[in-house]
DNA sequence: CTTGATCCCGTACCATGGTACGGAATTTAT
DNA sequence: ATAAATTCCGTACCATGGTACGGGATCAAG
C-alpha cells in the first residue's frame, strides 16, 4: 500500500496520515528505491486510532496508549479506566442537558407568549 | 459590578468575558466617567451561556440563540431540536464506547499473557 | 515522451475556546 | 498622597486536530 490507498481504507486524508505520523502516532516506514509501502499492520493501527478517538482519548492518550500496547498492562488498565470514569462523567451531563433541552422544547412550544424560554431557563434565577 | 466581580461571580476570568464581548455573546456597556458596570442581567447572560455551553452548544450557536432569543421561537425550537438529537447521537455513541472499554478492561485483566487488547480490540479486525 | 497522478516534504493556515502579556489610566485603600 | 489593585485595550500566544498550498521527484499510461 502507498499512502493514498492507506488513506482512502482508513477514511482520512493523507495529510492526516501525515500529521500522525508527525504525531508518533504512526510510524514512517523506511522508504526503499520507490515511495513508502504501508501494511496491514498500519491500516488496523490507523482503524484504532480512530476509534480511540471516538471513544474520547485525545491523540496524546492514544500514542500513550499505543506505547504501551504489549508492554505495561496496568498503566493500559489505568487509562481505561480513568477514560471510563471520565466518559460516565460525560454521560450522565449529556443526560442532564438533555432532559433540561426537551424540558425547554416543551415549554416553549406549549407557551406562545412571553419570551422564549429556551436560553433564559438554562439559569434557574431565570424569568421564564 | 465591575468587570472583575462579573468575573468572579460568572466563574470566568475577566480575559474570558472580554473575549465573549468580542465575540458578541456579551454587550459592553457604555461607559460613564468610570469604568463599565454591570449588572445582573449580564451576569445571567454569562451563566446562560455557561450552561449553554455545558449543553454542548458552540459559541456561535448560543450567540443565534441569544440573538433569537424573545424573537424568533421557531428557530430557537429547530436548533434546540437539533441539539437534542446530536445529544442522542453523542450518548448512544459513548455508551457503546463505555461499554467497548470495560470489555477491554475486563480481558486486559483477566488475561495476563498476550498483548494487552485495550488497543487491538478497538477494531473487530484486530488480532485479539 | 509527455501528461497526469501520486508521493514527499516543509511551511502556513484554519476553527475553537480561550489565556497571557504589557502598558497606560484610573480607582481604592491606607 | 502614595501604593496596590483594577480596568482598559491591543496584540500575541496556547492546545487540539487537522487542512491547504506549493514545489520537486517519480511513476504509470497513452
Amino acid at each position: 500500500m502507498k499512502i493514498g490507498e492507506l488513506a482512502r481504507a482508513g477514511g482520512v486524508n493523507v495529510e492526516t496520515i501525515r500529521f500522525y505520523q508527525w504525531r508518533g502516532l504512526l510510524i514512517e516506514p523506511e522508504r526503499g528505491q520507490g515511495p513508502r509501502r504501508y501494511g496491514i499492520d498500519d491500516l488496523n493501527r490507523l482503524r484504532s486510532i480512530r476509534a480511540a478517538q471516538t471513544a474520547g482519548f485525545t491523540l496524546g492518550e492514544i500514542a500513550t496508549l499505543l506505547a504501551l500496547d504489549t508492554a505495561d498492562r496496568s498503566a493500559a488498565h489505568e487509562l481505561a479506566n480513568r477514560r471510563i470514569d471520565a466518559l460516565d462523567h460525560k454521560i450522565a451531563t449529556l443526560q442532564t442537558m438533555r432532559g433540561a433541552l426537551v424540558r425547554l422544547e416543551e415549554a416553549c412550544a406549549g407557551d406562545d407568549a412571553g419570551p422564549c424560554p429556551i436560553i433564559t431557563a438554562f439559569h434557574p434565577t431565570g424569568t421564564a
